[in-house]
DNA sequence: ATGAAAGCGCTAACAT
DNA sequence: ATGTTAGCGCTTTCAT
């Protein structure tokens, strides 16, 4: 015989209440004579009675979970977000339904409806690129959103990151201290807004700031891979840069071995600023300087963040700016 | 006025037809005829109808998505699983429900409870040490399981990854034919199964085979960090160690970066081999000889590997064994 | 090929 | 404090 799953009608049923009860004590609703309650937790101990949260997801049109869109669990970047938003997300009995998008439109369309048709509580959002179409998708929908670590050039969407523009000036200004006159810029697209506005604007504000005119063959644009730093290097030398601030960590370990690996001495002879902070800047020899972004906090703070408007309480900024750092390592004088 | 949100019921009496017929167009049941289907389909694009996974979930009892236990997603060597899973899932129409368990039996025991009352068609577990507790869940619940990148000792459970042990017996071997007499075996917890059972195993057996007596002290158990590996170095001096088999790419890493900050040579004076090949053992100087281990592809079979438990075909084999490979970098002669 | 109707397991008024 | 009952939106026999 085929023992069928036992659902809160086994359970009203042996303790002789009704189905009502059953899911008060559930749901830990006060109103609950304690011998009844206690009666009830019995039976569900003895059944081990488990409650069904796609039923209950039905009946109260909440799921108490949300979805998560990243371009790639695999980068430590990422990963460290998700982190932050898993334990968050856990501490306020969410799950998260992980989704990789290879920051590809195509993907995050698809990825975002079946989100949707999930009917996740809540969104949270990661990538740099934000395509019209998804735009308009979130902005339809009325399910909460959030953007982690992601900046909305639009500004209309709730998102949590750190000021780029001042991060990369204070960056910049610090090998420009150094007597560098010839300052890299070196980072992923820059059809980006992180790159192609934030980044690059805190690029040129110090370059005007310290006088220096703007050299559009300073800025490298490319892909994040440690690979592409590593080949980067001679076009750098031909560029005649002699210090380089670079916007990803795996692209930063290239271009700092590519350097060496051409005899070149760090940071004798080049200096070199990341952006992530992440484990690789100490795993490099020299150990990297670096600007510091609480990653795990941008995650733990957007997934707070999306709770609240899950709750619907009332946001009185759409944007929360988290403080930046700046480490010195060894590949800044 | 609140637009209600429109279902399949909506959709029917739009198209005139019964909800029945639009499910099966949803469905895709070739019992429609086709003049219908294209009456259906345009109801349904002119509505916008989407339809509610959760009341699918509910009647027809399966969510179309799988729980992911994992340790911690910041670690490259799972994330890398993870991904693999993740693109074979959505290959299959599933999503994931990702856990960070940080190896904790509590929280596993937790994850795997919320995970089974979201009714998840199945489960995939990353995680190096079942608890009995847990193996007693994981049978006792009738939701398939299978184990990704982990060993389960008892062999009861479906699971995949390489053959540890002769992978570790290879490396040791190069070590040993290069002239090392005293080759150190640095690992996480012995009581996680895949180092105090299988690795272990490997390396006593080469050791045996070359009639070499194993030394107890040349055994390092420590944790799985990048900081652990950097202050070992001053113990494997001591334990008169020439070379090291290093069960994990950041402890690697430490190893490596401590030996060499205390101004050995490598592989001159100190070799090492490294047991995952993730993108650190590029990152680093000298790059790192490495087993290689197919991640991705032991999260994507992993997932393949549920799909048919799900579908409930037979399989023949409970452990599918992937092949493992070996990359000599400069890390070792 | 299509429809009618009975659930799936639970929550949430509403009533008592 | 507790029970009754009507859904939640869909799938799935069973008829026709």
């Amino acid at each position: 015989m085929e023992k069928h799953t036992i659902t809160i009608y086994d359970v009203a049923r042996e303790a002789a209440v009704s189905m009502a009860t059953v899911s008060r004590v559930v749901n830990g609703n006060p109103n609950v004579k304690p011998a009844t309650r206690k009666k009830v937790l019995e039976v569900i101990d003895r059944l081990d009675y488990r409650p069904n949260a796609v039923a209950r997801g039905l009946a109260s049109k909440k799921t108490t979970t949300v979805g998560v869109i990243i371009p790639d669990v695999t980068n430590v970047y990422f990963s460290s977000l998700a982190r932050g938003i898993d334990d968050v997300a856990t501490m306020y009995k969410y799950n998260i339904i992980l989704a990789n998008s290879d920051g590809n439109p195509q993907k995050e369309l698809l990825v975002l409806n079946t989100l949707l048709a999930k009917q996740v509580d809540g969104i949270i959002y990661m990538g740099n690129n934000i395509s019209p179409e998804l735009r308009s998708q979130f902005s339809r929908s009325k399910t909460p959103i959030v953007l982690a670590g992601s900046i909305d050039d639009k500004e209309e969407m709730g998102s949590v990151h750190i000021n780029y523009v001042a991060a990369v000036e204070e960056a910049v200004a610090d090998l420009l201290n150094h007597g560098n006159q010839r300052v890299a810029f070196i980072s992923g697209p820059l059809s980006e807004p992180i790159n192609g506005e934030d980044r690059l604007k805190g690029y040129k504000n110090v370059l005007a700031k310290n006088g220096i005119d703007f050299d559009p063959e300073l800025v490298f644009e490319t892909d994040y891979s440690y690979r592409a730093g590593e080949i980067l290097w001679p076009a750098i030398v031909s560029a005649g840069a002699t210090a380089a601030f670079v916007g990803d960590d795996e692209l930063a370990a290239g271009v700092l071995n590519g350097a060496q690996d051409a005899g070149v001495k760090v940071p004798e002879e080049f200096e070199l600023i990341t952006s992530n902070n992440s484990k690789i800047t100490e795993i490099v020899r020299p150990k990297m300087s670096s600007i510091t972004q609480p990653l795990y906090d941008i995650g733990a703070v957007s997934m707070r963040y999306l709770t609240k408007m899950m709750n619907k309480e009332e946001m009185t900024e759409k944007t929360v700016e988290l403080p930046y750092g700046f480490i010195k390592r060894s590949t800044t004088k």
